[in-house]
DNA sequence: CGGGCGCTTGATAGGCCTCAACGTAAGTGG
DNA sequence: CCACTTACGTTGAGGCCTATCAAGCGCCCG
């Protein structure tokens, strides 16, 4: 039983990058220390200084940031494989929440052990920052479509980067995904009311694109939906530089 | 003559951590290699896979993504004392373009130079982790205020965040600074239209809070622009991991 | 069975876009 | 020195996209 089979991460990072034994060993001595989490309390609390960072290996978690208004912007999903809380590491205070989506397991992840892990072996070092850079990737994309894409084309882009993200791990294909997000998430991520939301789910779904229903994204014209969103995978598709 | 007193970027890491004598002249001889470039022509295009990274010693650049219908949006200014193309780099091929504003002179870093620094001095390599972080933590702030602050609220925190920014290399204060990018420039980074940009200038000049003509931001009223645009620069304003 | 949560739909309003025109200043070439 | 061009800024009119307010439905759960 490969170890592969057992984290999410060890997948993610195996589509990039072969592992040797050794360096999936070290990768998986990382997930010691498992806890589990509920919806409804966050993992991490804006401005909170004292907490550690995770792998996600069950459950879906989002960060977030509210403003004194009281809206909020989630701005990233985190799925299993995905590291999460590590930049508040480094800035120390976290600048963001992060809400679990359902139950949730992750491996809690101390400074030290990531440090001692990266000077055992480099080459897991530089497959975990070339992770990093394509999540900081996300964030830009993200923000690109808020900020120059309509709500459909927004929407079609989001179900269609989060379908590629998981198929990386094992949890979807171009035929479809189980999501566990509300219409509320998506507005909250999308930058929309969450009525409009679910209007905009009504359009692609009577175009015959896509279906988002009951915990279910199912893809009915894959080309089609990938052509209303321009989306363009390049930027989650690299073979990185950890082939050197 | 202090070498703070020849890098922008010396002076903003030095507002954060104590470097010794030996740590600022390994950040110096990153500094050599100097080169100059123009507005018109593109630092680095979307795209592109062999290129460097650079330390922004005067003038401006940005960052933006072109989208198949010909908009833009610009996902982040940097100045002096900033790098770029440090995710670039590690991705291999670049998921942006950069474009100078106005003249422009970087010192090109290769990766092996800057891998030769981290070894030598980890202190020098924990403060420019950092600032990649804090560059990262802006980003965010950037797509919450596109996603859910409106165009006045957005542009006031722009113009403070860029404030706050310039402060740190000595080139602004709480009176203003002088800023040479255009109305598209802050509409395309904004996510609005020139048009409305001009709009909302007004708007902020005509109840006395902030003045942007001629390449200079002026505050009129910093306490009153702080509450509109509800900026908080505790993202910005940490004392980092440094102090180890 | 009441109540909360998530989803759905309609009516209305407003923020921001688009289109269009014009002003100003600086640069270019004759 | 002037005609021409280009870049940037300014202002108005009209309209679309999306928010807001409001109401109702189904479901799960205590």
């Amino acid at each position: 039983m490969s170890a592969t089979e057992h984290s999410p991460l060890a997948r993610k990072l195996a589509a990039f990058v072969a592992l040797s034994s050794d360096e999936l060993a070290t990768l998986m001595r990382l997930h010691q220390r498992r806890r589990n989490f509920v919806a409804g309390r966050d993992m991490v609390h804006q401005g909170q200084s004292d907490h550690a960072a995770y792998i996600l290996e069950a459950g879906w978690v989002c960060s977030y940031k509210i403003l004194p208004d009281g809206t909020r912007q989630i701005v990233d999903f985190q799925i299993p494989g995905d590291f999460l809380g590590l930049r508040s590491v480094l800035l120390q205070t976290s600048d963001h929440s992060i809400e679990p989506i359902g139950e949730v397991q992750a491996a809690e992840v101390l400074v030290s052990d990531l440090l001692g892990a990266f000077a055992q072996t480099p080459r897991l070092a530089a497959a975990i920052l070339w992770a990093a850079s394509r999540d900081e990737a996300m964030v830009v994309e993200h923000l690109v479509g808020i900020g120059r894409r309509d709500a459909d084309s927004r929407m079609a882009h989001f179900l269609l980067e989060l379908g590629a993200r998981l198929a990386l791990v094992g949890l979807g294909s171009k035929a479809g995904y189980a999501c566990p997000l509300t219409q509320y998430h998506l507005a909250d991520a999308l930058g929309l009311s969450a009525v409009h939301v679910n209007r905009v789910l009504r359009q692609l779904r009577e175009k015959g694109l896509v279906t988002f229903r009951d915990g279910q994204v199912v893809f009915h014209d894959y080309d089609r939906l990938v052509a209303l969103a321009e989306f363009d995978p390049a930027y989650l598709d690299q073979t990185g530089p950890l082939l050197k």
